[in-house]
DNA sequence: TATATTAATCGTACTTTTACGATTAATAAG
DNA sequence: CTTATTAATCGTAAAAGTACGATTAATATA
Protein backbone atom coordinates (compact mmCIF):
# COMPACT_ATOMS: atom_id res chain seq x y z
CA UNK A 1 0.00 0.00 0.00
CA UNK A 2 3.03 2.09 -0.46
CA UNK A 3 3.18 3.12 3.17
CA UNK A 4 5.25 1.09 5.87
CA UNK A 5 3.64 -0.75 8.55
CA UNK A 6 5.57 1.03 11.35
CA UNK A 7 2.77 0.01 14.18
CA UNK A 8 4.46 -4.10 14.27
CA UNK A 9 8.27 -2.22 14.44
CA UNK A 10 10.18 -1.49 17.60
CA UNK A 11 11.07 2.11 18.05
CA UNK A 12 14.77 1.40 16.95
CA UNK A 13 13.87 -0.42 13.88
CA UNK A 14 11.85 2.93 13.06
CA UNK A 15 14.04 5.09 13.86
CA UNK A 16 17.21 2.91 11.87
CA UNK A 17 14.92 3.51 9.22
CA UNK A 18 13.76 6.66 9.32
CA UNK A 19 17.60 8.18 9.17
CA UNK A 20 17.99 5.73 6.47
CA UNK A 21 15.69 7.38 4.66
CA UNK A 22 16.66 10.56 4.46
CA UNK A 23 20.30 8.86 3.09
CA UNK A 24 18.71 6.88 0.54
CA UNK A 25 18.85 9.51 -1.71
CA UNK A 26 22.47 10.40 -3.86
CA UNK A 27 21.11 14.48 -3.64
CA UNK A 28 20.79 14.21 -0.07
CA UNK A 29 24.12 12.94 0.64
CA UNK A 30 26.04 15.12 -1.44
CA UNK A 31 24.21 18.28 0.24
CA UNK A 32 25.50 16.40 3.94
CA UNK A 33 28.85 16.25 2.12
CA UNK A 34 28.69 19.58 0.51
CA UNK A 35 28.15 21.18 3.72
CA UNK A 36 30.79 19.50 5.84
CA UNK A 37 32.95 19.99 3.08
CA UNK A 38 32.51 24.11 3.49
CA UNK A 39 32.26 23.77 6.94
CA UNK A 40 30.88 27.53 6.69
CA UNK A 41 27.36 27.59 6.40
CA UNK A 42 25.55 27.89 2.87
CA UNK A 43 22.46 28.84 1.66
CA UNK A 44 21.43 28.75 -1.76
CA UNK A 45 25.17 27.72 -3.72
CA UNK A 46 24.17 24.49 -2.83
CA UNK A 47 21.24 24.69 -5.79
CA UNK A 48 24.75 25.47 -7.90
CA UNK A 49 26.59 23.00 -6.74
CA UNK A 50 24.31 20.30 -7.42
CA UNK A 51 22.17 20.29 -10.38
CA UNK A 52 18.82 20.34 -9.42
CA UNK A 53 16.25 22.93 -9.51
CA UNK A 54 15.31 25.36 -6.69
CA UNK A 55 12.32 23.67 -5.72
CA UNK A 56 14.22 20.48 -5.40
CA UNK A 57 16.49 21.28 -3.49
CA UNK A 58 14.78 23.24 -0.90
CA UNK A 59 12.45 20.56 -0.83
CA UNK A 60 15.53 17.69 -0.51
CA UNK A 61 16.66 20.38 2.60
CA UNK A 62 13.46 20.32 4.12
CA UNK A 63 13.42 16.85 4.33
CA UNK A 64 17.04 16.69 6.37
CA UNK A 65 15.48 19.51 8.44
CA UNK A 66 12.68 17.52 9.49
CA UNK A 67 15.05 14.46 10.96
CA UNK A 68 16.80 16.82 12.57
CA UNK A 69 20.51 16.48 10.28
CA UNK A 70 20.52 20.02 9.50
CA UNK A 71 19.55 23.71 10.78
CA UNK A 72 18.98 26.89 8.82
CA UNK A 73 19.83 30.43 10.08
CA UNK A 74 17.94 33.55 8.00
CA UNK A 75 20.28 36.19 7.02
CA UNK A 76 19.18 38.74 5.02
CA UNK A 77 17.14 37.61 1.45
CA UNK A 78 19.20 34.30 1.98
CA UNK A 79 19.26 31.04 4.63
CA UNK A 80 22.66 29.77 5.79
CA UNK A 81 22.21 25.70 6.54
CA UNK A 82 24.65 23.80 8.18
CA UNK A 83 24.87 20.33 9.77
CA UNK A 84 23.69 19.65 13.27
CA UNK A 85 26.08 18.35 15.61
CA UNK A 86 24.34 17.19 18.14
CA UNK A 87 21.88 15.38 16.02
CA UNK A 88 24.69 14.27 13.50
CA UNK A 89 26.33 12.41 16.57
CA UNK A 90 22.92 10.79 17.54
CA UNK A 91 22.44 9.35 14.02
CA UNK A 92 26.08 7.85 13.74
CA UNK A 93 25.57 6.44 17.08
CA UNK A 94 22.24 4.81 16.18
CA UNK A 95 23.67 3.39 13.02
CA UNK A 96 26.76 2.40 14.08
CA UNK A 97 24.96 -0.08 16.81
CA UNK A 98 23.17 -1.72 13.83
CA UNK A 99 25.81 -1.67 11.92
CA UNK A 100 28.54 -3.41 14.05
CA UNK A 101 26.24 -6.35 14.96
CA UNK A 102 28.42 -9.38 15.61
CA UNK A 103 28.89 -11.38 12.13
CA UNK A 104 28.29 -15.17 13.00
CA UNK A 105 31.82 -16.55 12.87
CA UNK A 106 30.36 -20.15 10.58
CA UNK A 107 27.17 -18.90 8.60
CA UNK A 108 24.78 -22.00 7.28
CA UNK A 109 25.10 -20.69 4.18
CA UNK A 110 28.33 -21.78 2.37
CA UNK B 1 9.59 12.52 -11.35
CA UNK B 2 9.80 9.73 -8.72
CA UNK B 3 13.10 8.70 -9.98
CA UNK B 4 16.56 10.19 -8.94
CA UNK B 5 18.77 11.96 -11.38
CA UNK B 6 22.15 9.42 -10.44
CA UNK B 7 23.91 10.96 -13.70
CA UNK B 8 24.53 13.96 -11.88
CA UNK B 9 25.95 12.28 -8.72
CA UNK B 10 29.03 10.41 -8.47
CA UNK B 11 29.50 6.54 -7.75
CA UNK B 12 29.83 6.66 -4.25
CA UNK B 13 26.96 8.87 -3.42
CA UNK B 14 24.99 6.53 -5.81
CA UNK B 15 26.26 3.85 -3.53
CA UNK B 16 25.59 5.19 -0.21
CA UNK B 17 21.92 6.25 -1.59
CA UNK B 18 21.53 2.88 -2.40
CA UNK B 19 22.11 1.28 0.66
CA UNK B 20 20.19 3.54 2.85
CA UNK B 21 17.21 2.68 0.56
CA UNK B 22 17.42 -0.98 1.50
CA UNK B 23 17.65 -0.19 5.24
CA UNK B 24 14.86 2.66 4.68
CA UNK B 25 12.45 0.28 6.01
CA UNK B 26 11.86 -1.27 8.93
CA UNK B 27 10.53 -4.72 8.15
CA UNK B 28 14.19 -5.00 6.36
CA UNK B 29 16.44 -3.34 9.75
CA UNK B 30 14.08 -6.25 11.20
CA UNK B 31 15.16 -9.10 8.87
CA UNK B 32 18.70 -8.09 9.44
CA UNK B 33 18.84 -7.99 12.61
CA UNK B 34 16.72 -11.18 13.18
CA UNK B 35 19.29 -13.05 10.41
CA UNK B 36 21.95 -11.80 13.45
CA UNK B 37 20.51 -13.08 16.35
CA UNK B 38 19.61 -16.53 15.14
CA UNK B 39 23.20 -17.10 13.61
CA UNK B 40 22.38 -20.18 11.87
CA UNK B 41 20.20 -19.37 8.74
CA UNK B 42 16.12 -19.33 8.52
CA UNK B 43 14.13 -19.10 6.13
CA UNK B 44 9.85 -19.29 6.52
CA UNK B 45 10.44 -18.07 10.57
CA UNK B 46 11.17 -14.38 8.99
CA UNK B 47 7.03 -14.49 7.92
CA UNK B 48 6.60 -16.15 11.25
CA UNK B 49 8.65 -13.62 13.48
CA UNK B 50 7.88 -10.36 11.41
CA UNK B 51 3.87 -9.73 11.11
CA UNK B 52 3.69 -9.23 7.02
CA UNK B 53 2.33 -11.41 4.13
CA UNK B 54 4.79 -14.22 2.53
CA UNK B 55 5.00 -12.51 -0.84
CA UNK B 56 5.85 -8.57 1.39
CA UNK B 57 8.36 -11.02 3.28
CA UNK B 58 9.37 -12.02 -0.40
CA UNK B 59 10.10 -8.96 -1.79
CA UNK B 60 11.82 -7.55 0.67
CA UNK B 61 13.98 -10.49 0.84
CA UNK B 62 14.54 -10.14 -2.74
CA UNK B 63 16.00 -6.43 -1.94
CA UNK B 64 18.14 -7.30 0.77
CA UNK B 65 19.66 -9.93 -1.69
CA UNK B 66 19.94 -7.91 -4.67
CA UNK B 67 22.27 -5.32 -2.80
CA UNK B 68 24.00 -8.02 -1.32
CA UNK B 69 23.52 -7.89 2.11
CA UNK B 70 22.07 -11.84 2.19
CA UNK B 71 22.47 -14.96 0.57
CA UNK B 72 19.92 -17.93 0.52
CA UNK B 73 20.52 -21.52 0.43
CA UNK B 74 17.55 -23.94 -1.03
CA UNK B 75 17.31 -26.71 1.51
CA UNK B 76 14.67 -28.92 0.17
CA UNK B 77 11.02 -27.21 0.00
CA UNK B 78 12.15 -24.24 1.97
CA UNK B 79 15.18 -21.56 1.50
CA UNK B 80 17.52 -20.88 4.20
CA UNK B 81 19.09 -16.81 4.72
CA UNK B 82 22.30 -15.75 6.42
CA UNK B 83 23.67 -12.20 6.57
CA UNK B 84 26.30 -12.22 3.49
CA UNK B 85 30.06 -11.26 5.45
CA UNK B 86 31.85 -9.82 3.15
CA UNK B 87 29.24 -7.51 1.52
CA UNK B 88 27.94 -6.21 4.98
CA UNK B 89 31.80 -5.32 6.36
CA UNK B 90 31.66 -3.35 2.71
CA UNK B 91 28.71 -1.56 3.40
CA UNK B 92 29.90 -1.21 7.13
CA UNK B 93 33.38 0.67 6.21
CA UNK B 94 31.35 2.97 3.21
CA UNK B 95 28.63 3.93 5.87
CA UNK B 96 31.41 4.50 8.25
CA UNK B 97 33.60 6.60 5.90
CA UNK B 98 30.45 9.03 5.58
CA UNK B 99 29.30 9.10 9.08
CA UNK B 100 32.64 10.25 10.29
CA UNK B 101 33.14 13.41 8.49
CA UNK B 102 34.66 15.38 10.62
CA UNK B 103 32.33 17.58 12.23
CA UNK B 104 33.63 21.73 12.06
CA UNK B 105 34.32 22.82 15.80
CA UNK B 106 32.35 26.17 14.87
CA UNK B 107 29.19 26.54 12.81
CA UNK B 108 28.41 29.87 11.36
CA UNK B 109 24.45 28.99 12.30
CA UNK B 110 24.42 28.79 16.49
C1' DT C 1 7.38 53.21 -2.20
C1' DA C 2 8.87 50.33 -6.05
C1' DT C 3 12.01 46.81 -7.54
C1' DA C 4 15.19 43.02 -7.11
C1' DT C 5 16.76 38.86 -4.78
C1' DT C 6 16.30 34.67 -2.29
C1' DA C 7 14.03 30.66 -0.68
C1' DA C 8 9.68 28.32 0.67
C1' DT C 9 5.45 26.58 -0.93
C1' DC C 10 1.86 25.11 -4.39
C1' DG C 11 0.31 22.37 -8.02
C1' DT C 12 1.20 18.79 -10.96
C1' DA C 13 3.09 14.75 -13.60
C1' DC C 14 5.25 10.69 -13.26
C1' DT C 15 7.83 6.87 -10.90
C1' DT C 16 8.70 3.91 -7.24
C1' DT C 17 7.51 1.57 -3.04
C1' DT C 18 4.59 -1.13 -0.08
C1' DA C 19 1.37 -4.65 0.68
C1' DC C 20 -1.39 -8.58 -0.26
C1' DG C 21 -4.24 -12.27 -2.58
C1' DA C 22 -3.67 -15.53 -6.09
C1' DT C 23 -0.93 -18.28 -8.85
C1' DT C 24 3.11 -20.80 -10.14
C1' DA C 25 7.35 -23.65 -9.58
C1' DA C 26 10.01 -26.90 -7.07
C1' DT C 27 10.77 -30.31 -3.90
C1' DA C 28 9.22 -33.77 -0.33
C1' DA C 29 6.15 -37.23 1.27
C1' DG C 30 2.58 -40.63 0.77
C1' DC D 1 1.82 -40.44 -9.72
C1' DT D 2 -0.66 -37.61 -6.52
C1' DT D 3 -0.68 -34.50 -2.79
C1' DA D 4 1.32 -31.30 0.52
C1' DT D 5 4.61 -27.75 1.61
C1' DT D 6 7.42 -23.83 0.78
C1' DA D 7 8.78 -19.73 -1.45
C1' DA D 8 8.98 -16.92 -5.73
C1' DT D 9 6.40 -14.38 -8.98
C1' DC D 10 2.27 -11.94 -10.96
C1' DG D 11 -1.17 -8.54 -10.85
C1' DT D 12 -3.00 -4.79 -8.66
C1' DA D 13 -4.31 -0.91 -5.52
C1' DA D 14 -2.84 2.71 -2.84
C1' DA D 15 0.67 5.66 -0.89
C1' DA D 16 4.98 8.04 -1.02
C1' DG D 17 8.95 10.00 -3.45
C1' DT D 18 11.12 12.87 -7.13
C1' DA D 19 11.33 16.78 -10.02
C1' DC D 20 10.15 21.18 -11.83
C1' DG D 21 7.63 25.53 -13.28
C1' DA D 22 5.03 29.03 -11.19
C1' DT D 23 3.75 31.55 -7.35
C1' DT D 24 4.25 33.55 -2.87
C1' DA D 25 6.59 35.65 1.19
C1' DA D 26 10.29 38.13 3.12
C1' DT D 27 14.00 41.00 3.08
C1' DA D 28 17.28 44.24 0.85
C1' DT D 29 18.22 47.96 -2.27
C1' DA D 30 17.36 51.99 -5.22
Amino acid sequence: MGSAKTEIFNQQQNEIASLAKVLAHPARVAILQYLFKTNACVCGDIVDEIGLAQATISQHLKELKQVGLIKGNVEGTSVCYCIHPENWKKMKSLLHEFLDLDLAQNSCCS
